[in-house]
DNA sequence: GACAATTCTGCAATCGTTTCCATTTTACGT
DNA sequence: ACGTAAAATGGAAACGATTGCAGAATTGTC
């Protein structure tokens, strides 16, 4: 009775002992499953959890077994869809086994991303499931080697770290986007997109690279835009190139940012795509299906990759050894990119 | 020494206080910034701070205090791109007062949201910001007064909460944009949105209604869909609307979902806006600005909501009663609309 | 130099669990 | 009926921090 008043409105494990009359071991025991608890027990002490609405508290128990059932999500920006759909995926996957995820967005700052990190790990989270701002920071790197946690990267290919990782095959499908252009004649063509510090930009670039080798045309180094993945970045060196002459007769958009800034600049000009200019997006849109012309992609499954990120994380904690998922990627060739030169 | 090796890599106050060589209280006090601490107190706590790499643990400082600086949010579905803004502006403005997200999808299932809601509570989190499914679940609303925590709702209506809210100002928006279509002669316009258990519809419901009644001009009752925010809703309905003769000259779609499946119901028949018929969305995707034709729209701000819900949450923490912030709405109206009957 | 006032320090309890260990009770075979 | 093993229970020590309280050290004052 005076229990109850106690501990401010909080039913614990005491009230529920106190309530069966019986010592609290007995009652965690009970209902842990512990082998060793007789029917009299059981049922004494179930009707005192079902009296009091007794419900065991996360806290305690995550101080107690040094495990939270909480993993961290870092990403660029959760407004992305793409990471907004990966993030979807991932936290199903991670609730229907009993973990909550925290979100956190690095804007783009390796800073930021650090200061997360580290208070991921004072959260003392299981695992870590992220989308770093970029792979040569040492900074980062030191960061990640301090968290002692099972970490899984979202298409980043960084050594030593002992980490997972879902990697897209982003070679095979820009690779083929490009031998497309290359095939209806196109050779000036530019690609706009983040910087080379991330395996995304690094593997979509050797599919470009070898598609301008294979086909024996020169690379065009002039058009290339590598600095970010926002679409300011992308809208401004799209117009750039487009102001100069001569200008592209194709651009690829690498990632719904740099889609998004190139499409601006396009508009803003007035340059109609699929007729004036070619243009390919690599990743898609959600809309890009009703988008009119049709527009050229290279497409990942971005919700295949946050189950499986959720997978190769629940497989560590699970005390496997780190490993590599694969995600595949699709050219389709639209309106967008469908006339000749 | 022995220390160091015992508690499993994590280096504790325990460990701080035995290289210091003073008690753990005192470093507690010395970290906590308590006044009653000597230079030489502090000089030495601090060297071995440094030395260990301490950093204290949330999870212990959380079960002490009672407070986890953990807030739950709770939404239908991240992948939403006007979720995704509201989402990643609260995230930022909560992070920035030392507070982290927990983000849980409720799937538009009522059953979800309340497990969701539960093991929140279980997780003690501080707050909890969430868009409901519904606002007429009597199982909702029992699980949302047990919480017994601050409670930021996003655009929903609940009386006997004691919630802070969000609350967007639709009626204006749509009052104007039906307005301004009764204005271009049209009079049979389709409303295809989710249904009216939330406020959202509700609001934005009176404001077509007001339009109506203030222009003298039937209500169009049969070009009703009021069943679900989700595309698959949107786009089959919108289809039946229009296979069926006569057709509406006119579409308002209600929320990001209904927008893309209606857009893709007109795509389908290859029906053509602003031509064809006209169209108007309510919330905007994040594209809509190089969409061709340029589609009308209510524009609300996703980032302000955001950053709203955080403040009224934090002051909430801080012991203020809860209240209510309005979010203005802006009609635009562009090509989609724009020709005449 | 003695005593009071002030500043520091450390012990121990606490938050809500789980689990080891010791003790009691029960069951069973002979 | 007795001994022993197994099952059931309770007590207490963790997990890693904070904090009230009491006592120790320092300082000041006459």
């Amino acid at each position: 009775m005076s229990l109850e008043k106690e501990s401010g409105g909080q039913v614990t494990i005491r009230h529920v002992a106190a309530r069966a009359g019986v010592a609290l071991s007995s009652v965690s025991r009970t209902l842990s499953g512990h082998p060793d608890v007789s029917p009299a027990m059981r049922a004494k002490v179930e009707e005192a959890v079902q009296a009091l609405g007794y419900e065991p508290d996360f806290l305690a128990q995550s101080l107690r077994s040094g495990t939270t059932r909480n993993i961290g999500f870092i990403i660029r920006d959760i407004a992305n869809p793409l990471f907004a759909l990966v993030a979807r995926a991932c936290e199903q996957e991670l609730r229907r086994n009993g973990y909550s995820m925290i979100l956190m967005n690095s804007d783009g700052s390796v800073e930021t991303e650090s200061k997360n990190l580290l208070l991921l790990r004072r959260r003392r989270v299981d695992g870590v499931i992220a989308s770093l701002v970029a792979e040569d920071s040492p900074y980062i790197k030191k960061t990640i080697l301090s968290l002692r946690r099972p970490l899984v990267l979202l298409d980043r290919d960084m050594k030593d770290l002992n980490a997972s990782a879902v990697i897209t095959d982003h070679y095979s499908g820009v690779y083929e986007a490009t031998k497309h252009l290359l095939a209806k004649g196109h050779t000036r063509i530019a690609f706009v997109t983040g910087s080379e510090n991330v395996y995304t930009t690094r593997d979509r670039l050797r599919g470009f690279r070898s598609a301008f080798a294979d086909a024996g045309v020169d690379f065009p180094d002039k058009w290339m835009a590598l600095g970010g993945f926002d679409s300011e970045y992308a809208q401004v060196h799209t117009r750039n190139f487009l102001v100069k002459s001569p200008r592209p007769s194709a651009i690829i958009a690498g990632g719904i940012g740099s889609t998004a800034g190139a499409l601006r600049a396009l508009s803003e000009l007035e340059i109609e795509i699929g007729k004036d200019i070619a243009f390919i997006a690599l990743d898609e849109w959600p809309l890009f299906d009703i988008f009119r012309p049709r527009i050229s992609s290279v497409y990942r499954d971005a919700q295949a990759m946050g189950v499986e990120a959720a997978h190769l994380l629940l497989e560590m904690l699970n005390g496997k050894q780190p490993s590599e998922s694969v995600i595949e990627t699709k050219f389709t060739a639209r309106a967008s990119s469908d006339g000749g030169l």
